[in-house]
DNA sequence: ACCGGAACCGGTGGTTGCCAGAAGGCAAC
């Protein structure tokens, strides 16, 4: 699957495009990789079917060069832009407050090629000596680099989660394999991921690493044994493929899932009896193997019921596993309704019509549409006349399509307030605040707007970017108080990017608000997200009736009325 | 470079705020 491939490609173009002064092509070429990434087919087969341009903004020019890069595995336009300005452009970007075109003048200037370069030319305080930058943004880039050179390592969870998923499929697809499983952080469902790790069983081991590691996605072949192969992906990810034996496969998926604190403390049981507990097994005082085919029969020996990947954190999961006190978590097929998307009536791509057909496709029952409020400009907010507009339209699109469409807004905390009327409020559906600037009074900002507007859902409370934006320092403690007096939903961000509230607070506060499980979907393919942010409310012991959105919609209504 | 309305061409996201340097570029969303 090269879709991220292609995807990666088209923005650095866009970069390349956009230091040289082009207009519109950046915008056209970003635009583009979105939608790319946004897919959920494998871009090859739409290749394949011809169909290339039947994605949004892909003319004929940009699928010959997808087709090009397919069949050829280069694209020669984007290697002369490479060749003229030879410098890491996705990873010198990355650093918060340096674009494109700071990065042709650090280059111009100083020769700066790389992330390292840079580093030195900055600790150097040669950053200054260069027109446009000052003390500040040398500051700045010292302050980020360690963080842009760390996302450079680890992948984003929902990024990289459509590759691995047909990484697996391919594999099961295969005779020579009897089981199959993805470890490591990834089955945790940790929001970034270093290495993949898959676990499996094989008749012929020769021949299943063989097939491993001639994956048609596999770039590079690191090591090939026996037991443990490690590859790179063309996407720059690695995976490694183990194989154990049959009789030590719960063992080596405990094992290999980890977390390693978690496996450290179920091992302080295993201690406690004068057992032992490996890759291979659980075994006895005497050596006598007791358990290890499947997970379930080694939390069984151990007294444990058992504990879901998402739990592995070695924050008291092993002990409510011993007093049967670990929580029912809440599961995907739970989820009735999607409670935050976008449209193209702001920065979303879909129409109104297109976005809850996808939804009732899922199977959802409901729809919540809450485009930007008018304060943000960046990304095409609304007017309130722009809203009527959405509402005739919604009562339309809801005669002839199967699911409840709410109509909100997704109002922006200002200085003062929200910036949408009262009375605006009054005829939302369902409201939500969020903000979107990182003033000093946050936390104030967010408690009166709590108190002053019927807000029902506070959105992305954290503004956080995960590997690249921090979040907001508020006081979480004065807020979900606030929030549960008043009824109002705190948000899980399902986008990959932000899985905000985090998994950590969210444990934290689970007893006090109720959580919203929302996609954010600019586009179609974005609503797949859900997954993600039920996997963070499960790492965070949420049960069904943690989440808002497992609920019918007159609950919901009640419930935020109340 | 794409898209949509017209049958080839015109329009395409736009504003804020920061920094640096004294008017304006750049990044962010």
């Amino acid at each position: 699957m090269k879709n991220k491939e292609v995807s990666r490609i088209f923005n650095e173009i866009a970069d390349f495009l956009e230091i040289k002064g082009v207009d519109y092509k950046p915008r056209a070429y970003r635009k583009a990789a979105r939608n790319i990434e946004a897919l959920t087919e494998d871009i090859e087969s739409i290749h394949d079917r011809g169909e290339l341009q039947e994605i949004g903004g892909i003319g004929e020019a940009l699928a010959g060069k997808i087709s090009e890069y397919l069949e050829t595995g280069e694209l020669e336009y984007y290697e002369e832009l490479r060749e003229d300005l030879p410098v890491d452009i996705e990873g010198l970007t990355n650093i918060e407050g340096i674009g494109p075109k700071s990065v042709k003048k650090l280059h111009d200037g100083l020769g700066v090629e790389t992330l390292e370069d840079l580093e030195e030319a900055a600790e150097g305080g040669e950053v200054v000596e260069v027109k446009g930058f000052g003390e500040k943004v040398q500051g700045n880039i010292l302050e980020n680099i360690e963080r842009a050179k760390r996302s450079r390592e680890r992948k984003l969870l929902g990024r990289i989660s459509p590759l691995v998923q047909d990484i697996e499929r391919r594999l099961s697809g295969k005779d020579t394999f009897n089981r199959i499983n993805i470890v490591g952080s990834y089955r945790r469902g940790k929001p970034t991921v270093g290495d993949v790790d898959i676990l499996a069983t094989a008749e012929d081991r020769e021949e299943a690493m063989d097939e491993f590691c001639g994956l048609e996605d596999v770039e590079e072949v690191l090591v090939k044994g026996e037991t443990k192969s490690s590859t790179v992906l063309s996407a720059g990810v690695q995976v490694d493929l183990r194989i154990v034996d049959e009789g030590s496969f719960g063992s080596a998926l405990m094992y290999f899932t980890g977390s390693k604190d978690h496996n450290v403390s179920v091992r302080g049981e295993v201690k406690g009896r004068g057992w032992k507990l490996n890759e291979y097994g659980l075994f006895d005082s005497e050596g006598e193997k007791l358990a290890g085919e499947t997970e379930n029969e080694v939390y069984g020996k151990l007294g444990m019921s058992y504990i879901p990947p998402e739990l592995r954190e070695n924050t008291g999961e092993v002990e409510a596993a011993e007093d049967g006190s670990l929580p029912d978590l809440v599961e995907g097929e739970d989820i009735k309704g999607d409670l935050q998307i976008h449209t193209n009536y702001s920065d979303g791509s879909g129409t109104v019509r297109e976005m809850a057909e996808k939804a009732a496709g899922k199977g959802l029952e409901y729809l919540s549409i809450s485009d930007h409020g008018p304060s943000l400009k960046v990304a095409g907010g609304l007017t309130e006349e722009d809203f009527e507009e959405q509402a005739a339209e919604i009562e339309r699109v809801s005669d002839e399509v199967e699911i409840e469409i709410l109509h909100g807004v997704e109002a922006n905390i200002v200085e003062g307030g929200l910036d949408v009327s009262k009375e605006w409020c009054e005829r939302c559906d369902l409201l939500c605040a969020a903000m979107h600037d990182r003033p000093d009074n946050s936390t104030e900002r967010i408690l009166s707007v709590l108190d002053e507007y019927p807000v029902d859902i506070l959105v992305h409370p954290l503004g956080r970017k995960i590997l690249s934006r921090d979040p907001l320092k508020i006081d979480l403690d004065r807020i979900t108080d606030r929030a549960a007096e008043e009824h109002v939903a705190v948000e899980i961000n399902a986008q990959p990017e932000s899985l905000d509230l985090d998994w950590q607070n969210v444990k934290k506060y689970r007893g006090k608000v109720k959580y919203a499980v929302s996609t954010d979907a600019h586009s179609r393919g974005e609503m797949d997200f859900m997954h993600l942010g039920v996997t963070q409310a499960r790492r965070g012991w949420c049960e069904a009736g943690n989440v808002l959105n497992t609920k019918k919609v007159d609950k919901v209504r009640s419930y935020l009325n109340g």
